[in-house]
DNA sequence: CAGTGAGCGAGCTTCCGCTTGACTT
């Protein structure tokens, strides 16, 4: 009997699938262990972690153990990043005393083929991936569990808390409500003349703006019974290329805001969708498609819809940070719908957008109209119109973009007005973050991970950071004054690129070439705003 | 002798990231 070992039960059962019938695959469920939650768990002259238990772990582990005991080999297929190598640290400590005869496996998709060649050229563990991810860990348990008190001191309130990740996140909240407090609305004014010809309406609007109304009256004046010229009629057709298929990031973003869920909820939705087997992993930062399903996909769009509305298939490039080995969030089988009312609308929206990101452009014919009143030739009326020549990718995937119609119209022709008129219009501040926008901006910056994007949001809740309002989050009295203390005493740490800096450093210690304490130690100083202190 | 207050010690909030089922209401 071999032994496999994964983190997710419902890749162990995938993988079983695959492996022969001497094979058994286990699952951790994620980390097995971690820094104790009720002290700092490090000591701090020699920065050596002091790593315990999860809670129910130990069980997970002493049945892993006891197959390990008759297994011939054993081969650890955690996550191929820096987490992923930990849990298989953390694995092989436990299980090195049992048997020697472990390997390292890494696949980066979870086929058939990834699986045996994993198998086939196992390794082992590597030290530098597990050091980083000490340095991470540490850096972030410092960071929280060293100046929150600072928090509970000074600002006196309990259960107030710094981190890495959420303070630049309420940072960005409570910037941006500051940015709306101190916006003053503006209004200006626009010379607008609606024509109608064979039934449809449109308007041209005069290409200058005015800062009162009294400065465009006199114009109106002049505009009183005069007919108008077309003077030049434009047209381009633009492409509009489809969507990519989802992320978590824009799972979650688009998720919440089409069915009116809060994140979290949509991720855990999108976790059952997954767990019966409806969706792929639903924790990725990846836009990359399986290329078997994709064409599977593809077909399915042209049985379906016709020849022209099949795309092709796009290459993304992942960002940067992307880890792993997982694909795009799409669904695993068309014909197979799951139950519940909010699921079904999950999967439908996953399944479109999936469908549409492997849909053919759409085309769009833009046409700009300039025309003049035939007593001020000087002044340049411009009307818009917009068609859709092709639907493309928008047949499968809901947009907003609304079509604008024109009549057909010649150059020279004379056009009478209906009417003219002067239209208000009124500046507008920056809109509040919503959980979605928040979640993006954060993706964007490189800051938290699929798997906690959703969290980041709860902990700002329940911290009383901030709260809800009609889908937006709005700060509250304490979010500022924590924001404000922050900035003031850790300018480092509320620096939007403080997580890249770190990313960077993490980066030398993947590659051998830098200590990872000393990324601790040097990363710490900075946000103390030490520069050469013990 | 009773009341007051300084001083001390014990107990206490908190991070980010990986993964779900086993709990209780």
């Amino acid at each position: 009997m071999k032994l496999f070992i994964v983190e997710s039960p419902t890749k162990a059962k995938t993988i079983a699938k695959y492996l022969g019938n001497d094979w058994v695959v286990k699952a951790t469920l994620g980390h097995i262990k971690d820094l104790p939650e009720n002290e700092l768990g490090i000591d701090l002259e020699t920065l050596e972690p002091r790593y315990v238990w999860l809670k129910g772990k130990r069980k997970i582990l002493d049945s892993i153990k006891r197959l390990a005991k008759r297994a011939k080999k054993i081969y650890i297929g955690t996550d191929p990043d820096r987490e992923g190598e930990a849990i298989a640290y953390f694995i092989k400590e436990e299980l090195s005393k049992i048997n020697r005869y472990l390997y390292r496996a890494i696949f980066y998709e979870v086929t058939k083929y990834a699986i045996l060649k994993a198998v086939e050229t196992s390794g082992d563990i590597n030290l530098n991936l597990v050091h980083a991810q000490f340095a991470r860990r540490i850096l972030d348990r410092l960071i929280g569990y060293r100046l929150s008190p600072f928090l509970w001191r000074d600002l006196g309130g309990r259960g107030l808390s710094v981190g890495r990740v959420q303070s630049p996140a309420l940072r960005l909240i409570v910037e941006r409500e500051r940015q709306i407090q101190g916006f003053k609305r503006r209004k200006y004014y626009y010379l607008k003349v609606e024509f109608e010809k064979n039934g449809v309406s449109f308007f041209a609007v005069l290409n200058q703006r005015f800062e009162k109304a009294s400065n465009a009256e006199p114009y109106l004046k002049k505009l009183k019974d005069v007919m108008f010229v077309v003077k030049q009629i434009a047209k381009n057709t633009q492409k509009e290329v489809p969507p990519k298929p989802f992320n978590t990031v824009s799972l979650q973003a688009e998720g919440s805001r089409k069915l009116g869920l809060s994140v979290d909820n949509v991720q855990k939705i999108a976790q059952r969708l997954y767990e019966d087997g409806h969706i792929t992993y639903p924790r990725t930062d990846s836009y990359r498609i399986n290329k078997q399903k994709a064409e599977e996909f593809m077909s399915f769009i042209e049985k379906a819809y016709g020849k022209e509305y099949v795309g092709k298939l796009r290459s993304y490039r992942d960002k940067p940070l992307a880890q792993g080995a997982h694909e795009c969030i799409r669904p695993t089988n068309l014909n197979k719908k799951p139950r519940g009312e909010l699921d079904l609308k999950l999967w439908h929206l996953i399944t479109s957008r999936t469908l549409a990101s492997l849909s053919s452009d759409a085309l769009r014919e833009k046409t700009i109209v300039k025309l003049y009143p035939l007593t001020e030739k000087d002044l340049e009326f411009v009307a818009e119109g917009l068609k859709t020549l092709f639907d493309g990718w928008t047949k499968l995937y809901t947009t907003e973009v609304k079509e604008k119609p024109l009549p057909y119209l010649e150059e020279g022709e004379l056009l009478k007005p209906k009417r003219a008129y002067i239209e208000e219009m009124q500046t507008e501040p920056p809109p509040r973050y919503t959980e979605g926008t928040l979640v993006k901006t954060l993706e964007r910056l490189g800051i938290g991970r699929p798997s906690t994007y959703a969290t980041i949001v709860k902990t700002l809740k329940s911290r009383g950071y901030v709260i809800v309002d009609r889908g937006y989050l709005k700060p509250t009295e304490i979010a500022f004054r924590v924001v404000d203390y922050l900035t003031e005493r850790f300018p480092k740490l509320m620096d939007y690129t403080f997580t890249k800096d770190m990313e960077d450093h993490l980066d030398y210690v993947e590659e051998g070439k830098e200590d990872w304490k000393l990324v601790v130690i040097e990363s710490y100083r900075k946000v103390l705003n030490e520069s050469n202190k013990g």
